[in-house]
DNA sequence: GCTATGGATAGCCTAGCATCCCAATGCTA
């Protein structure tokens, strides 16, 4: 899909015009580029149906973008674009990833010092180059050079797995303050996206000088970077930064809305503001200087039309369009899931016994857990043979045996994560596949494929009688490794002719299936799983990342077989 | 440069803050 590469442009083309402080044209080519990138189409397909014409009905797409599309369909390039970076070859995604710097002044490091990537960035802030120019200062100078150690450090990103344990722990523990009326997690933590630029904290009290002198001074705080009576913020150890604010009761609820975002999502809003006379901001809704809601988020979403929509879901993918006519989905819950699938035991890489999974299982109030440890093509992970697998359900069988004599209802299904290789087999056999109660298959290894024959691959796979359920379907590793190429349109018309279930790994760095994809599989009739892949039993809390993933992926109960019970859960799998 | 309204033109999200320079600009959320 070339849709990605031409919002990339289009963003840039945002910037460059920026620089030459043209008005309004910037705006244009950023809400174009967002529609792009969130577009379910192929802008090549759109274009060959219907040509131009058909571009045009693209959201924010008019004369002029449709024939730059067209010319990048055509040609791999877009004139207008090649001409400004020519004349401005600068390296923007590096530039502008350094926090304080945007278009205007990344234009005239360019044209006073030549600076084009971060490392030109640093040698002249090293060098002393930057304080003296115009608009610039000492001062700003210090800045980039710490910008430029953070963006070198962690891209400026965190994954929600390392950054909602400590936010929560955080926040518990200003909860428990007298000072403290009320305290929320707010911005794309609370909305669960993946990956993180920092935390958000807001509050209710009436007395906030002690509530900050606390929050200043937490352990885990490595440098105040300010402290007031309404905002204070830190950076912490593991290296993010986190802000608290105090907010006055009266208007918490258009500040917690505000400042969860998304940006997007807040924009739209503004605008239903202004059409019904209004103006929202982190204040309140007002008519003039009247005060219409700001209490509580609930009031806010009311008084412009709409139900409250959970935070998950506020991206401006459609759902301000469905609050309005009140038909938001009913988002799986966090206390929905039944069981986990995917838990490797010490039979292979896991770290405990399955008696102790299955205890840790049931403690999280669970009616069953799923072992799928490896099969014997993964050696690193010790990876189980045939007869070493049926020894394995031999204990499964005994460990149910006796939970059932003890009067327990809880299950411990037998299963793998097998492997898929390059032909699209599987590395175990099928009488051994047979004998599990569901089957996970994935693929592990030759990640580096035509996106024509990994597609193949994995279809191939599907077909297999055996197969319940595909792992991590696009072998992602946030911050390390892309997804491999494969074609995800293909795979989910696949998974619903073959009745194939679709996974939603919640292990933090894999969150896979996203949550754009979970909507498409969700459109298309596909059902998923979330599961842990949990190798130690802390891990399987991860469960609550991929119940947010599906939450943004618009997923509903009816969706995810393990919020299902046990017997129509089995019933579903091949 | 796009959209909406009406057939050529108006309007595009908002507020606060830091910095640099002492009123304005750029950046961020």
């Amino acid at each position: 899909m070339k849709n990605q590469e031409i919002a990339r442009i289009f963003n840039e083309l945002a910037e460059y015009l920026e620089m030459e402080g043209v008005a309004f044209k910037p705006y244009a080519y950023q809400k174009a580029a967002l529609t792009l990138e969130n577009l379910k189409d192929d802008v090549a397909a759109i274009y060959q149906q219907g040509g131009l014409k058909a571009l045009k009905k693209i959201p924010g797409v008019g004369e002029s973008m449709a024939l730059k599309i067209e010319e990048y369909l055509k040609t791999g390039k877009i004139q207008y674009y090649e001409e400004f970076k020519q004349r401005l070859p600068i390296e923007l995604n590096e530039i502008m990833a350094v926090e304080g710097l945007g278009p205007k002044k990344a234009k005239i490091l360019y044209e006073h010092l030549g600076i084009r990537t971060l490392a030109d960035l640093e040698a002249a802030a090293q060098a002393h180059q930057i304080a003296p120019l115009f608009g610039f200062g000492a001062k700003t100078e210090a800045n980039i050079l710490e910008a430029i150690e953070f963006v070198k450090r962690s891209k400026g990103r965190f994954l929600l797995g390392e950054i909602l344990p400590l936010a929560e722990a955080v926040r518990d523990r200003l909860s428990r303050l007298p000072e403290v009326e009320q305290i929320n997690i707010a911005g794309s933590v609370r909305r669960m996206k993946e990956t993180i630029g920092d935390v958000d904290l807001l509050a209710i009290s009436r007395a906030p000088d002690p509530v900050m002198d606390f929050f200043v001074s937490l352990p885990e705080v490595v440098r105040v970077w300010g402290q007031g009576h309404t905002k204070s913020s830190v950076r912490t150890k593991p290296g993010f930064d986190m802000d608290l604010r105090v907010i006055p009761a009266p208007s918490y609820g258009a500040a917690l809305q505000y400042f969860t975002g998304s940006k997007e999502h807040n924009i739209a809003l503004r605008k239903i503001a202004i059409d019904l006379g209004y103006k929202l901001s982190e204040y309140g809704l007002f008519k003039g200087s009247e005060i219409i809601a700001a209490v509580s988020e609930e009031a806010v979403y009311q008084a412009l039309g709409l139900q409250w929509i959970p935070p998950e879901l506020r991206e401006d993918r459609g759902e301000i369009e469905a609050a309005a006519a009140g038909k938001l989905p009913k988002l799986i819950d966090y206390t929905d899931i039944r069981g986990d699938l995917h838990v490797h035991s010490n039979w292979n890489g896991g770290a405990h016994s399955i008696a102790d999974i299955a205890a840790a299982a049931r403690q999280l109030g669970y009616d069953y857990v799923g072992i799928a440890d490896h099969t014997k093509f993964l050696r690193i992970e010790r990876g189980l043979d045939e007869a070493t697998l049926e020894k394995r359900n031999q204990e499964i069988d005994r460990l149910n045996q006796q939970l059932k004599d003890s009067g327990h209802d809880f299950t411990i299904l037998k299963g793998c994560e097998a492997n898929i290789m390059a032909d699209g087999s599987i590395d175990i056999t099928d009488e051994s596949l047979a004998q599990q109660d569901f089957v996970i298959a994935g693929v592990h290894s030759q990640f580096k494929m035509t996106p024509e024959q990994m597609t193949e691959r994995v279809i191939t796979a599907m077909h297999n009688p055996h197969v319940d359920i595909i792992a991590h379907p696009t072998g992602r590793i946030l911050k390390k490794r892309t997804e491999y190429e494969i074609n995800l349109d293909q795979l989910i018309q696949a998974a619903q002719a073959t009745g194939t279930v679709l996974e939603i790994n919640a292990y933090p760095e894999r969150l896979d299936l996203d949550d754009l994809n979970i909507l498409k599989a969700k459109q298309a009739g596909v059902k998923l799983i979330i599961n842990t892949d949990a190798h130690h039993i802390d891990q399987l809390r991860y469960m609550k990342y991929g119940i947010g993933q599906a939450r943004r992926g618009w997923a509903e109960k009816p969706d995810i077989i393990n919020a299902w019970p046990v017997a129509e859960m089995l019933k579903m799998l091949k």
